[in-house]
DNA sequence: GTGGCTGATGTTTGCGTAAACATCGTGGCG
DNA sequence: CGCCACGATGTTTACGCAAACATCAGCCAC
């Protein structure tokens, strides 16, 4: 029936792929196999309509029988795009990171999308331009950056023009898209906590002060506390490290009036609530502290910690989301959207010695 | 010159690539601009060897004055690979998976190998052969496997046959490559450490059943006592997180001769911790614990915990020199890697309440 | 000087897919 | 009866790159 050349394999069997020596059926053998154009079997393998229910599933039958897969490659310098979102991470050593990443995988895959990872071994200005340089060589359409963006400065870092960009943890939202949980609200929440029970004010476990949640939570807890007329002690920092934790708690432990404190995350709380103990200051009796994130262990600190409770994977989902939308080019291109926390109440504030109000 | 047709653009300039509306330079392009032909563009592109110097230097001007990127979906069509490498999970919750991952991806791209993540939301047989199912189309060349691989028994789960698999955290040695903690080794040191203290017998506060990693730490425990001619206590079991550890803790708490505790990780050791707090038994003084992994909160537990180290960044890197050797088919095809751990002395072990053999 | 060799470069081709366009039969309608 | 619309299917083409092959100049040896 059809003319001599065409498409005919040199034995009209599966072909092998070279390179792997791995054998890969195309469109062209199902084509054969079922008896139809390969335009068919793409029209199929992409359920478009306009196709003889019968002549489907004979096709369908075809694909099967080959184990047919459309080879992604291909697909993607046909179509242009690759189905792919980029994540481009410092560390994957904060909780709150790995539960962003997890959930943007997540609900990337149920979008059809594959998530790549772009680690950044170290958070230089440099790194992250080379990052940034090597992603459009790389296979994705749209990158998710989850990382303090000092090091994202528009004017030294070059975004590729056509990668659409959303970040994590940053107050760079007049130039991008920004995905965050409630920082500020968050820890308006934890002071007010503690000021309620009773407390005349409330001593802060900063994070470094080179990362913008650790910024905005200790602008926060400086707010809150003016706003309530309170005076606000010294800060002190720590790295976000159950270690800091501990060493800055040995200075905390040592002020005579430090009845509460925000730690800034849980790993801080926790070396915090070892170097309370070791100094003798119980907590909650003599200290309250109240940390951020909500890590799964927080219940099973000693004494189990009250912490505000992040909804990452929130987050991570709205990251898809917007990253999506963008490249769709519908909904706003810019602006912040904010995930609200949740006060975890556990074991770890009370009144202060002397019984301040009491609520019940 | 050339026949009329050709790779000339509508108008010579850069061409709009379709779909996005986004511009990108093509090898014509380049080419076009240096006045070389395309495929001496692709020869400087991939530094291969006889291209003039004083070309290669007109190409690579036009490179940078395009904005050249290659175009990873056309190379991979042509190549036949990818330069990406799979990793699926079943969850980051646990630190170990995570740390891999970020080793792993690492280490792929300092071979120039990028990491799709391809998380598998629920543990089923059926789950993951969905995603392996799904892998196929998916732009890889290699997957490595971080998950308890009860699920990858052989039977039902058709691994595609030219993506190259390493597992962690299996015994599938024979069947797959294996890269892993040397959970057996590990186990023997901890529990040695104990007996060398003075204990009569360690109990232990394993892992869930359906976990490789458990099941080795558990048998390596009682393969220990058994050596040393001492009984084997009851297995008490928690599910790797804290708050299974704290119940299992009231349980231990409860046991008079329990002087001496492995629990399978830190994060249950975390909530013995507690547990053991809550009911007055100190640690040390009273009860002996030692962990496994040596997570980085672990130096600031109540008291900070003498624990097992691994090395998951060297297990990673395993992972992906094991893959790129199979992938280029030189080095063993199967078989267990292990990397030993390191015993971490902290606060939490001492010898027995009647004092046993003292060491020094 | 002629043949062959080497190094540098150009031309052709095809990877697997899918958009755009072409074809072909069928059935409705003036 | 003839024309057109329409649904179903086939054919052509191009996506960007790189292997394979072709060309071409310069140079050496005999």
């Amino acid at each position: 029936m059809g003319p001599a050349g065409g498409a005919q394999g040199p034995d009209g069997a599966v072909r092998r792929a070279r390179g792997r020596g791995r054998t890969t059926a195309s469109m062209a053998d199902v084509a054969r196999l079922a008896g139809v154009s390969s335009q068919t079997v793409s029209r199929v393998s992409n359920g478009y309509a306009g196709v003889n229910e019968e002549t489907r599933q004979q096709v369908l039958a075809a694909m099967k029988e080959l184990g047919y897969r459309p080879n992604s490659a291909a697909r993607a310098l046909k179509r242009g795009e690759f189905r792919t979102i980029g994540v481009i991470t410092f560390t994957l050593s904060t909780t709150g990171n790995v539960r962003t990443l997890e959930a943007i995988a997540t609900s990337a895959a149920a979008e059809g999308y594959a998530v790549t990872l772009l680690p950044v071994a170290v958070p230089t200005t440099d790194e992250v331009r080379g990052a940034f340089s090597r992603l459009e060589e790389l296979a994705v359409d749209a990158v998710i950056v989850i990382m303090e963006v000092h090091l994202l400065d528009a004017a030294t870092v070059t975004l590729p023009p056509h990668v659409q960009v959303v970040v994590v943890d940053s107050d760079a939202g007049s130039h991008y898209t920004v995905v965050d949980t409630d920082q500020s609200g968050g820890t308006r929440t934890a002071v007010q906590h503690l000021l309620d029970l009773g407390h005349l004010t409330v001593y802060h476990l900063a994070g470094p002060e080179d990362s913008f949640a650790a910024q905005r939570r200790a602008d926060a807890w400086r707010g809150a506390l003016t706003d309530a007329g309170r005076p606000t002690p010294p800060v002190v920092r720590g790295d976000w490290s159950a270690e800091s934790g501990y060493h800055a708690g040995l200075e905390l432990a040592a002020q005579e009036d430090c009845t509460a404190v925000f730690a800034a995350n849980d790993q801080m709380a926790l070396g915090l609530l070892r170097a309370l103990h070791e100094r003798g200051r119980r907590v909650p009796e003599d200290v309250s502290v109240i940390g951020f994130d909500d890590i799964p262990e927080a219940g099973s600190f000693l004494p189990p910690l009250t912490t505000l409770h992040q909804d990452f994977a929130e987050v991570g989902r709205l990251c898809v989301q917007a990253v999506l939308r963008k490249m769709r080019r519908d909904g706003p291109q810019r602006g912040t959207t904010l995930v609200p926390t949740r006060l975890v109440l556990r074991d770890s504030t009370a009144p202060p010695p002397g019984g301040g109000r009491r609520e019940s």
